[in-house]
DNA sequence: TACTCCCGCCATGTT
DNA sequence: AACATGGCGGGAGTA
């Protein structure tokens, strides 16, 4: 049976039915899960029972902190995905989209068919930085700075896959982190290179999460709003379609990695976009969010949507799409787009919350963008590209990004005066 | 209206 | 074949 029959159907499913009654309820102990709300603690929880249908009690995020309040003990070490879902009063579903985050950030690792070990966020920091490091090893064999591994993944678009496989990108999501225990090694004839199956597993939740944390961790990006993202982690010439999926599954992503307080949603000064900034301090997020027990099936409402019944993907072609426009992408429009981001952010000096990282400019102070002439701020903001040329790149120890960095510096520039040009028009 | 993002269909992988 | 995973995008809630 798939998903829908783990399904919490509305009503009564609860029942129980399962092996151990105990384990079928919310345990007594067990921690409170909340549910989103204004503070008052009385409507939210009930809301339901009226049709207040509220999303926002169902999002992923506050599955994935009721998530992390149930397993986040001591005595916690196993976790079944079909306990969680029943636990949590959601559809398995669901429970892979969380999972496959937190195992990306280390927070769990999953051992075997329906089995995860709870790691808890004392695994965060070392998942970390072995997702940097993965990233600046790759970085030095390759000519854009985010690790293109699964960027790559989706500019090779759709159905050419083998363009990558005997690829000596390697790891990429091979070790999909984890996997420790079982399979990996026992793959029957373990070829050697990669199986067209990785293909799938490039566009995976799990490595597309990874490759959003080394955004931050690598670009030392502040804030970067999803579109920026999606188009980082995808490059440029695509389909719009694949934007709109890219940029979803960022969503997703966004709400679990906020949920654990990775990141935390904010708005890109100037333009009041939201944008995601990174906090890098996973933890349980203590929001005022009232605290209620989470009744065994949460799916009591009605479904407003009618799902089930509908038949949304008819004529759905899964793999289709992208008349494989440009799959070629160039490597430098994706070093363009990150320096975009950063440029923006420095050109538009209004970003307070801008943070540079270890190595951050010396030259490169936030000018302050007032009302003077834009002429003027461009020359200046020209003359910042060169002072952060200098200032960057002693701060690379290897030579390969040194090197690469004047690549991206030149191009940076050009991109620029592109740009004014542009504007000028 | 645009932005968010839940939901579940169904392809793909595994046993 | 049955079951486990999880990509994907429609379209409903929200702002």
């Amino acid at each position: 049976m798939d998903a829908s029959a783990a399904t919490p159907a509305p009503g009564p499913s609860f029942s129980g039915a399962e092996s151990s009654a105990a384990a079928a309820q919310p345990p007594a102990e067990a921690p409170q899960l909340r549910v989103h709300g204004a503070g008052s603690g009385s409507g939210v929880a009930r809301a339901c029972r009226h049709h207040a249908y509220s999303r926002k009690q169902k999002s992923l995020g506050l599955l994935c902190s009721n998530f992390v309040a149930l397993y986040d003990r001591e005595d916690v070490e196993v976790i079944g995905l079909d306990d969680a879902a029943k636990r949590l009063g959601v559809e398995r579903r669901r429970i892979y989209d969380i999972v496959n985050v937190l195992e990306s950030v280390g927070i769990l690792v999953r051992r075997a068919k329906n089995r995860y070990t709870w790691l808890g966020f004392g695994g965060v920091p070392a998942a970390l930085k072995e997702l940097k490091e993965r990233a600046l090893r790759k970085m030095s064999g390759s000519p854009v700075l985010l690790s293109m591994e699964d960027s790559s993944t989706a500019n090779l678009s759709d159905d050419e896959d083998d363009e990558k496989l005997g690829d000596a990108d390697e790891d990429a999501e091979s070790e999909k982190l984890s996997q420790p225990v079982d399979n990996t090694s026992d793959k029957p004839d373990a070829p050697s290179c990669r199986l067209r199956s990785d293909h799938r597993k490039e566009k995976s939740l799990g490595l597309l999460t990874q490759n959003f944390v080394k955004l931050f961790l690598n670009m030392e990006v502040g804030t970067i709003s999803l579109d920026e993202a999606a188009r980082l982690l995808l490059g440029e010439g695509h389909a719009d379609s694949n934007m709109r999926t890219k940029v979803r599954r960022l969503y997703d992503i966004a709400n679990v990695l906020s949920s654990l307080n990775l990141i935390e949603k904010t708005q890109q000064a100037d333009t009041r976009k939201p944008a995601f900034r990174w906090l890098g301090q996973a933890k349980r997020k203590q929001d005022n969010n009232v605290m209620v027990s989470v009744p065994p099936s949460m799916k009591a409402m009605p479904n407003k949507r009618a799902f089930g019944t509908d038949l949304t993907n008819i004529d759905n072609k899964r793999g289709k799409l992208d008349s494989a426009a440009e799959n070629k992408v160039k490597l430098m429009q994706g070093a363009g787009n990150i320096v975009k981001t950063f440029e923006r952010q420095l050109v538009q000096g209004k970003r307070s919350d801008f943070v540079y990282g270890p190595f951050h400019p010396a030259g490169a102070k936030k000018h302050e963008t007032d009302d003077q002439t834009v002429k003027q701020q461009e020359r200046k903001n020209i003359q910042d590209w060169e002072n952060l040329a200098v200032s960057f790149r002693p701060q690379y120890q290897n030579q390969a990004l040194n090197d690469l960095f004047g690549h991206y510096v030149e191009a940076w520039k050009s991109w620029y005066v592109d740009l004014t040009q542009e504007t000028a028009s």
